[in-house]
DNA sequence: GCTGTTGTCTTATGTGATTAATACAATAGC
DNA sequence: GCTATTGTATTAATCACATAAGACAACAGC
């Protein structure tokens, strides 16, 4: 698990994004025990109050659960991850072409840009 | 002119962003008077001097200049404004696609996801 | 049963963002 | 020239975020 921070956004709310796509991309495989709370906050150089508050919040959420003194586990429900993983998507698509839109760019314009930035990757990837 | 803030960023990065982009999309015209600070601050319900700070960062690109007691205005430089915009676009679509990709996605994925968004998009604006 | 680890809670402190309330010099507009 | 408006600066108060340090009950594992 790669942890890092920008600072236009308080860590927690990072720090449950991390988690949440480390969940959903499978780095953290359904039904598995977390590192605990202490061990997460070292590994990720932050205070354990606040990863604490983190996994709270997903925990509100349904994404993990914790077992008092066994730790604290993702979730069995792939149901529930997979619908997490379409939900994250589906923001970052609205966002994404609310932003694109009201700078004014066209639909295909859009896709173009898009097209564009992919063949980059991939021949960055290539060379790499 | 628009004004709405989310809570999981510093005001005053989001007044950047924002008057930024009426500067862009031409809400803003080039060589135009911006309202005072007061009244850009009364307008987007926020405190002067936080408008200040986001006005003083603004300049400081080149987007925008004081003059004294004259007010503030924006640039002339059409040139300038193109690049702002283009920048902006750039980072969008960079920071959207490597959210997907982190999330797994694959790229046909993607621009699936983006033309499926995009046709629902303009039925809604056909509907209403 | 003991012990260490667990999640959880509490209190205190520091920092940055934001608001609030002014104050000032410069000057556009009359 | 006067005056109101302008950008700008200063100081203080408030709030959320983050850290720090420590405490507690519960219980897994021995």
């Amino acid at each position: 698990m790669q942890w890092q921070f920008s600072n236009d956004a308080p860590i927690y709310t990072q720090l449950i994004q991390q988690v949440k796509v480390g969940i959903v991309t499978g780095a953290f495989p359904p039904g598995e025990r977390l590192p605990s709370v202490r061990d997460l906050a070292t590994e990720a150089g932050v205070n354990p109050n606040t990863m604490q508050r983190a996994l709270a919040e997903l925990e509100r959420d349904g994404l993990v659960y914790s077992q008092r003194t066994a730790g604290r586990f993702v979730t069995e429900d792939n149901t529930m991850i997979n619908q997490a993983k379409r939900s994250l998507a589906e923001r970052h698509v609205k966002t994404f072409l609310e932003a694109m839109l009201r700078l004014g760019f066209q639909r295909d314009e859009i896709i173009t840009l898009i097209t564009q930035e992919l063949g980059e990757e991939e021949a960055d990837h290539a060379s790499a």
